[in-house]
DNA sequence: CATGAATGAGTTTTCATTCAT
DNA sequence: GATGAATGAAAACTCATTCAT
């Protein structure tokens, strides 16, 4: 096997023991001597390959949002297409898959990567301001063709990406076992409706 | 002053500086040297109002979560009660002016408290759990009324507190500048309608 | 005794213990932890007291010099004074005095405080630089008054802070057990006369 | 070219850049990977030259002072000879050309080898106690035969050795830009006169 | 011979917690 | 009670050296 084919091998092997390490303990709690250990090399080798403890989680954390950000195609109105609420559903399918397949970046991403340092928590800050950048951008879209109702788009953003958000948590976790579909089904559903019953839950007896 | 007020008094005092060097720099970075100076006491001083680090975020998340659940009142569906809708935005208010009113808080419980041993965690999930319990146990009432649509209610319920901690959490960060009102006006609307309009979203083109 | 008497007591025994760690062993070769083994203090203790390993040889090696410095009178030529020539003596018997008062610090300055990093180096050179400018202008001024022979100053200084460096040092690691006043009078018979009889050490034989 | 031609000549190689690399650096701050970064082979290899980092400065020191040795010549007084002082000025005369010609190895001999471990430090001292004891020697004949004035060996061997010691090291360092001659010539002033004028300096104003 | 990945002993440094005053 | 000096366990990181390919 060539050279740097092993070298990507094992740089692989420690971001999967890093990164199932972060997962199970929180990244503060993890050093890298138990992401050593988890890999079976010596502590030295790790340097090797990254610069510190936080370069890996660096490079899990880059990988993972990448993944998501190409789960996301932009709406197409046009003739031809599958109707928008389809795209919309196929893009919360495909958020929802890629995410349920790798549960522990999920938990590392959604519970640990905050608060770490000042430079990490902006580039966090600012894949979440992306989406919701994006989704404001679909929504203003949407209701001028009259396919989302009225309302505050920055309010509707971080509600529907916090419903999703904490789905994918749960999920993951294991207090909420679902399928993806299930998942999805669910939120298209809340997307649809919202909860309540027109009328009837504004009743008074 | 009573000997027991001037203690309980100072220990507010350390209480309000460690939640602001917590919501500023993350629980985790945060010295006990920070606290004390802060607090303008001596490092021995502070344990004598508490066993440990742990014991203070203990007390400050124990605290808020207690707010938080003081917030939540049972619906009522009895006749002379306002609508079930209008208790549950009542609800919605309650929490969202409480977490407002103190977002060094939101920020510590939201960012910080997770991954920092598992007793922690699981008393952060078990409020968690309580919440989606409760929701779910309501949402169950009020299907069985005809309030709330049919659908899978623990998936409705992680999609709720997600979005309403979402919510939030933007708000307390400044990423969302509105006034709980506005907030609570637009939480409301999603759970009436959902985002989509009926029909149009299906359309092809 | 005094909070802060203690204290300072504390930091010479910590720079005591450390000067002579360094003079036995070499700055380089001595770790934080020989330092703290001497001075039966725990690890922790010692950046107390100083932020590094450096900061110590820092503050050994200015104190160092500003002692040596103080032992440096300008000479006086005006009338009522010493000779020029016993103003010199003098002034290389109080830094040759001063110097085997602390053979651990001559060690430590003319041995080890090179190499060590950018920063350092340039204090020390500095100080050199100082020593050869103040030589150079009383040679000058030596010259000027015809107490000084004529020739090239810079290397004149050169010469004779490269002579007394040396000799200290010998006298200091034993290979040149003398006292101070032997030291001194031999180079004052070296500056008086050079090393050889005139007219004798040029005849061919 | 022969095998151990090849290997000889990559020897010279690695030790030419650990010259350049100890003479930037200091022995201490270099690392091996400095060594053969520069030196452009593999970090094993450099091991198949040298047992271990501390063989290459060992080999470097040996040489060079060997070839210092090399320049120092007995005095001759026999008959038919150049002058006693003629025969001296050829010897500083050489030792400073040699020094000068190769100024990295002045920087890593004056500067860095020293602290290192016992053994080599010893290795070092017993070359100067070799020089010293040559010159105490050489001063031993010379006031035999009138041609070095009276006076203690060991201190004027001292001061002689430090003072040609620093005039290198200063002119190495860029601090005293003289020629080879320049220096020596008034080294030999020095050695010939001193620094005073002979009752000049004495008098009182 | 040459390579460079792997090793792990050795250091520095931090910081929660204790305790004598 | 209050103080802050002292503690030492725990963690990150470096780098000379080895060894399988």
């Amino acid at each position: 096997m060539a050279r740097s084919a092993r070298r990507e091998e094992r740089r692989q092997q420690i971001l999967a023991c890093a990164r199932d390490a972060f997962a199970e303990k929180g990244y503060q709690a993890v050093t890298v001597d138990d992401v050593v250990a988890r890999a079976e090399i010596a502590r030295g080798t790790f340097y090797l390959y990254f610069d510190d403890k936080r370069a890996v989680l660096d490079a899990l954390v880059d990988d993972f949002l990448q993944r998501i950000a190409s789960c996301i195609i932009g709406i197409d109105i046009a003739h031809g297409q599958d109707s928008p609420r389809e795209q919309l559903r196929q893009n919360v399918e495909r958020i929802t898959r890629m995410a349920l397949s790798d549960p522990a970046m999920v938990k590392v991403v959604l519970r640990d990567a905050s608060g770490l340092d000042p430079a990490f928590d902006a580039k966090i800050r600012s894949f979440y301001a992306t989406l919701r950048t994006l989704l404001d951008e679909s929504l203003q879209e949407g209701q001028q063709n009259g396919i989302v109702r009225t309302g505050d788009r920055a309010v509707m953003a971080s509600i529907g990406l916090g419903g999703l958000r904490e789905l994918v948590l749960d999920a993951v976790t294991g207090e909420l076992p679902r399928t993806p579909e299930q998942l999805v089904d669910e939120l298209m559903r809340f997307l649809d409706h919202g909860l309540l019953v027109p009328g009837r839950a504004n009743e008074v007896r």
